[in-house]
RNA sequence: GCGCCUAUAGCUCAAUUGGAUAGAGCAACGGACUUCUAAUCCGUAGGUUGCAGGUUCGACUCCUGCUAGGCGUGCCA
């Protein structure tokens, strides 16, 4: 689609100059011109409303530009074209001639699985940082839906020409990770037999500590009470920070998600890096002290508020590593950097971004999305409080678990992550448990899944009957002649530009979204219209070039989502 | 108080970023398995796009003001 686009467009564009220079049409500037889908075949295969956003400039009806604009389109020089109407108030009406439909099908079959890619990005290198939770427990379900869409981002961006990689930034410093050590020193003391203990303020009640705890003190004994306390807590911070980040990794692992990068934020700490961020702030006059503070001068940059920096005991606040860690970022060299942030760090935007603007990098070099909550509901929609084995919080294995006990653990993972990436990021999701596990067409992702099983058990099937797959070449194309075989084709043409504008956009919604739609035309096609028919050879050929397509596009989508495509349900 | 997000059919959501008659699925009712997988398909219904203005040839989309819900908001990260 995108090249017959581009084709379209120089068509429409050679036209109207053409046009101006036979004086017919008064403009000064040729603007960019918009294509609009049709929404009917009647309205043909490509429409602009061109015509219509020159009315002003050229002080003429949009019918009659449009008219005119049609005069200098030669149909016979262009076989990709088939017929062009003007209707409704001026749209031009591209009819596509079947020449380009089967052009669209020899594309497919050459580029296989990189049908869908491009070289835009142009090989520039790209950096998402996201999941990036606190090493102080299991990985929740929002931290699962930004790792979907994290995951799928990257492969949508890889898809279009980038080089972006996928990274994780641990928060290994900072008073949370002390609340931690502090946390699992009480827990290990309490399985050593220690009374009257409390987990501190601040600090993590979990299971999951307990369960570590138990296990130190079951295979270590009362070692650890030799050391002074603040050691033991420093020790303990460590040792459950490792083994956190290690269940993490597994958890994100077992979801479909490898980071390509893990950053510490005690690293970025001990870097120095910190330091020379302070001392640019002091050079540029950012900073104040008040209150034994020292306070960033926020207001400057247009925000209602100044912040704190240096705590009055000396620490820094989470904001200067942070600012420090993309200040790195950039000198790696990424040529735009994309934090996806969960719903509590709102306020981080406009600080961060702001922080940014201070070091004096460019302005759109950070991209910040928020990842919005997620609720699990059942059929009515009513949220559900599942069994929550690891503590105060529902985990993203808990979830996955829970599925995998009813359609197993391939599914769970692949509708898990089909859930998480259908909805637009900024919206709240709802997870619909009953709806997940349903094998029926109400699931959208059995629907996908089954009509990519159903083109693969074709092959299978004329592999019994004695049919073999003739090459395009020698396929007679001219034998698709179902309305409903044109409505697949245009359907697969559109897949390219779906990944182009979901990856720029960085919505990846709209990739299950267009999948379920191939789908539904895959299906009542499949229903009606029978691929191998012995008395038809011609026509079977033909046709099993279109099921390998889908199969192919099918298969193409679900891998950019991170979900298998099985060959048999 | 201020900031961000959300509001579309009874329910869950789309709408290619300002284009033509706002589309799907679910839920309801009826129908299709000697035929490549019935986890599928076919048929019937639903709308003042939260409210009020504005910009435009044209608005679910942009602007202003309301209303409702969620989240955030100077020494946690």
């Amino acid at each position: 689609m995108d090249t017959i686009k581009t084709e379209v467009h120089n068509i429409l564009e050679g036209a109207i100059h053409a046009a101006v220079a036979a004086e017919e049409l008064a403009i000064s500037e040729v603007p960019d011109i918009p294509f609009s889908p049709t929404k009917t075949p009647e309205h043909g295969d490509i429409a602009t409303p061109i015509a219509l956003g020159l009315a002003k400039q050229a002080r003429m009806a949009p019918r009659k530009i449009a008219e005119i604009i049609v005069t200098h389109i030669d149909l016979d020089a262009h076989p990709n074209l088939r017929q062009i109407d003007i209707a409704g108030a001026g749209f031009i009406n591209i009819h596509l001639s079947d020449n380009w439909l089967y052009d669209t099908l020899h594309t497919i079959t050459a580029m296989q699985a990189a049908y869908g890619t491009c070289d835009k990005g142009a090989g520039k290198p790209l950096q998402i940082e996201f999941v990036s939770a606190n090493p102080t427990g299991p990985l929740n379900i929002v931290s699962g839906r930004a790792a979907a869409v994290g995951d799928t981002l990257i492969n949508l961006l890889n898809a279009i020409g980038y080089k972006a990689i996928r990274e994780y930034y641990v928060n290994d410093a900072g008073g949370q990770v002390e609340r931690l050590g502090e946390s699992i020193d009480v827990r290990y003391r309490q399985a050593l037999g220690e009374e009257g203990l409390e987990i501190p303020e601040g600090g993590y009640q979990g299971e999951y500590l307990q369960e570590f705890a138990q296990t130190i003190a079951d295979t270590e004994a009362d070692t650890y009470l030799q050391l002074k306390t603040n050691e033991r807590v420093a020790y303990f911070r460590d040792k459950g920070i490792a083994h956190i980040l290690a269940q993490q990794k597994t958890s994100l692992e077992r979801f479909g998600v490898n980071f390509d990068v893990w950053s510490s934020e005690k690293a970025v700490r001990d870097s120095g890096k910190p330091e020379e961020i302070i001392q640019v702030f002091r050079e540029k006059a950012y900073l104040y002290e008040a209150e034994g503070a020292t306070w960033f001068r926020m207001t400057d940059f247009g925000d209602d508020k100044d912040c704190v920096v240096i705590r009055s005991n000396g620490e820094y606040t989470y904001f200067v590593p942070d600012a420090a860690y993309h200040r790195d970022k950039f000198d790696r060299g990424f040529t735009k950097v994309i934090d996806l942030l969960g719903p509590d760090h709102q306020g981080h935007i406009t600080r961060l971004k702001n922080f940014v603007k201070a070091l004096g990098l460019p302005d759109d070099w950070l991209e910040i999305s928020i990842i919005q909550q997620v609720n699990l509901v059942d059929a009515e929609g009513k949220r559900v409080d599942m069994s929550k084995r690891s503590g105060q919080f529902l985990t993203l294995d808990d979830l996955i678990d829970e599925l995998a006990e009813t359609v197993g653990e391939q599914f769970a993972v692949d509708v898990a992550r089909y859930f998480f990436l259908m909805r637009a990021n900024s919206t709240h999701l709802d997870f619909n448990m009953e709806l997940a596990v349903t094998h029926a067409s109400e699931n959208p992702v059995f629907y996908i899944q089954y009509a990519h099983a159903r083109c693969y058990s074709i092959f299978e099937q004329g592999d019994e009957q004695g049919i073999t797959p003739k090459p395009i070449e020698e396929a007679s194309l001219k034998q698709l002649t179902e309305p409903m075989e044109h409505e697949l084709i245009r359907k697969l043409a559109e897949f390219p530009s779906t990944v182009l504008l979901s990856a720029e956009t960085r919505e990846a919604h709209r990739i299950p979204h267009y999948l379920y739609e191939l789908s539904g035309i895959f299906h009542p096609y499949y229903n009606q219209h029978r691929v191998l028919d012995l008395t038809d050879m011609e026509k079977t050929h033909a046709r099993l070039i279109l099921i390998q397509c889908v199969q192919s596009v099918l298969k193409n989508g679900l891998t950019l989502l991170g979900i298998s495509a099985p060959e048999s349900m």
